[in-house]
DNA sequence: AGTTGATGTAACACTTGACTTTACAACAAC
DNA sequence: GTTGTTGTAAAGTCAAGTGTTACATCAACT
């Protein structure tokens, strides 16, 4: 099963704040019709954002904006913001092995290990990319394809 | 969301097989009783095995066998096997990003090599562990925990 | 104060995938 | 041909992702 979208979603939602927000008043109906999803959709994202401290948002007046400089925002945490892991576990164990069978009560402990540290492995990964180098990705590919 | 049980089982499964395989006969049932799942989940599982070279199952008579060394069976090996990640990719990219935005425009070719990369890492950790070590751990704990 | 444009949320529907279960045809060995 | 097993179809349950409408709440502006 894959990683649901609201991963890329929700860095999507960052580059519009960063490419944007001098121009625009950045509201979930702007970001909506850039990702083209329901708006509501990015108004339950934008929570989960907010919730973790990643940005903030202004009731009322409208508007969405960083709650850190992007190089302290890594893809790990916008990914914890955003994705609810069952126990925080990225693998879905069986619950029922057999207790009365050898190899049913060793599972959980041989493979426990294994696991998380293929888990961290990923998130490892994430962790090295910042907001940062994402916006100057953006920018950069913005710049060399402006011209046709 | 999290990756499916399926991968737990098979990995159950083949600790079955190595732990059993001299005692008893390999069948669905008697790995569905150690696994506590329906024994048709088992077959089904056992058929992408199956497909993706990893065991040999009988019909008619019954019973599954390696069709490797287990030094030669890596986690990647049976994820692959068993998980079917849409189009071989770890995330889902929200579809429809509108290209008339700039950000619209630039989200798939800025995210996809960081996304890929991320993935790669997840891969290569478990590609570093073949069943030959799960199964001497699973040995190791047998041991260790027999006299209780 | 009332209007306006946003957000926060509830409620509901739709779809998909995981997982379960029953049932049965196909098969191999005895 | 009987038996035990695999392969698979069919149908169902359940949870999560996603989409949509609706509306109360809020802050700023006039």
């Amino acid at each position: 099963m894959q990683i649901s979208s609201r991963f890329t979603i929700a860095i999507h939602i960052f580059s519009c704040i960063n490419t944007f927000e001098d121009e625009y008043k950045i509201t979930s109906d702007f970001l909506a019709s850039s990702i083209q999803v329901n708006p509501v959709i990015i108004r339950k994202l934008l929570g989960q954002l907010k919730e973790a401290g990643l940005i903030e948002v202004k009731r009322g007046s409208g508007g969405a904006s960083l709650a850190k400089a992007p190089s302290e925002i890594t893809l790990l945490d916008v990914f914890n913001a955003v994705e609810s892991l069952d126990d925080g576990k990225l693998f879905h164990f069986h619950e029922n092995p057999n207790p009365n069978c050898p190899v049913g009560r060793s599972v959980h402990p041989v493979l426990d290990g294994r696991l998380e540290h293929i888990q961290r492995a990923m998130e490892k990964e994430m962790q090295s990319v910042t907001l940062e180098e994402i916006f100057n990705d953006t920018n950069k590919y913005l710049e060399d394809n402006s011209h046709s």
